[in-house]
DNA sequence: GGTTGATCGTACAGTATGTCCGGACACTAT
DNA sequence: ATAGTGTCCGGACATACTGTACGATCAACC
């Protein structure tokens, strides 16, 4: 009998863990494959990890909680991505954005295909879909405070309404990560990061700078 | 017996976009309250549109084929609504551009529903997301032609990565459009329109202009 | 050698999709 | 009136996927 000192919860955490490795790289695989996570059966994806669906069962609620498991550890690798943005100010330098928003793609860009499957997921799924909102929302509010922020200190365009720009600039990133970032390989995303450097840089900084 | 030559398909046809139309009402209503087009299922929507299961698949090819029929019509609307934005030139004020983005917003907004619908469905049904697929290939393609005639024009930055800011751009609005302009009220949309027409005049236009 | 934990296979209920068919009903031409 | 035609309904069916349950197996470990 195992003492009842010693927690049993972390051998099975750390066996919970291990599994959904596995999992992810299988559903990782598929969905580099063209497929969508909602088309990805359990049986196929267990079944190519060499792993009986019931066992599936035991360490996940259901087809979602494999994403939300993954979900809760990323997220704040990704929110420390982005909190780089937020030092940007009056004595920074396009480069200096440019340098921020390269860091968020090129953090995000691995992750890719498993955020769009969490985001796809999210349809049907509704505690995925209160994860999803719950970062987006998170998102959005650091924009909106960057802005005003900005626009306070002078260094943004202050003819913006801030929380709604937020929103349109927010769910542009959104987009553009797991729709057609995705997929690319690192020497591509050059480009891409010009041109969300161009967009972000136009709007909110550029017009006080010109105008100074 | 009808006569060979009285077509028979056009009865058909007519009562398909009768029952067309009398579905998408009961999903139009469904979507409103907040459920995804993934978590309807054709009884659901067949039943409360006083309606059976087996009439809907005489009539539609599987549930996908809804959203398709819809979206043909819908498509062109959209279009000629967009095309207003490719007239926006060198004589163009920023008040022209706003006009023109309010008009594309206007004509998006009531079918944003559907449209999230669709895009929904994408992720799941092939022939669907080829649709979808194609349409924003056509959006991303006009911006792409516009912003290459801006910059030879002169009118729009000649910094800017067209192919990509194209597709930032694009991609920008569809989420804005199924994502939170949704369900707004017109009333509402202003401040939204106020935060689009910015990021796309501070992107292309401005930097030409008070730079001149 | 017996206990424990992890896994497996299988079976089951529930739900959804898409197909098929027989019957009911109304309209219409003869 | 009656037979043909179009339209719809209800139900049955095959298939597939989800989530639950349970007994059997196998290896590790005292």
């Amino acid at each position: 009998m195992p003492s009842a000192t010693r927690k049993p919860q972390s051998r099975r955490a750390a066996r919970r863990e291990a599994i959904r490795d596995r999992l992810l790289e299988v559903v990782q695989r598929l969905l580099d494959d063209g497929e969508s996570f909602t088309e990805i059966s359990v049986e196929r994806m267990v079944q190519e990890a060499g792993m009986s669906r019931s066992t599936y069962y035991v360490y996940f609620e259901d087809k979602g909680d494999l994403l939300r498991a993954w979900f809760g550890e990323i997220e704040s690798e990704i929110a420390a991505a982005v909190s780089g943005w937020w030092e940007i100010d009056a004595d920074s330098s396009r480069e200096d954005l440019r340098a921020a928003l390269a860091r968020v793609v090129e953090v995000y860009h691995p992750h890719a295909p498993l955020m769009a499957a969490t985001y796809d997921a999210a349809e049907y799924d509704p505690s995925v879909r209160e994860l999803v909102n719950a970062m987006m929302g998170a998102n959005i509010a650091s924009l909106r405070k960057h802005i005003r922020n900005g626009q306070a200190a002078g260094f943004i365009d202050p003819d913006l309404p801030p929380a709604e720009t937020a929103q349109w600039l927010t769910w542009m990133a959104e987009r553009a990560f797991h729709v057609f970032l995705r997929g690319l390989r690192p020497a591509q995303l050059r480009t891409q990061i010009d041109a969300y450097t161009a967009i972000v840089w136009n709007t909110l900084y550029a017009p006080v700078r010109t105008g100074a």
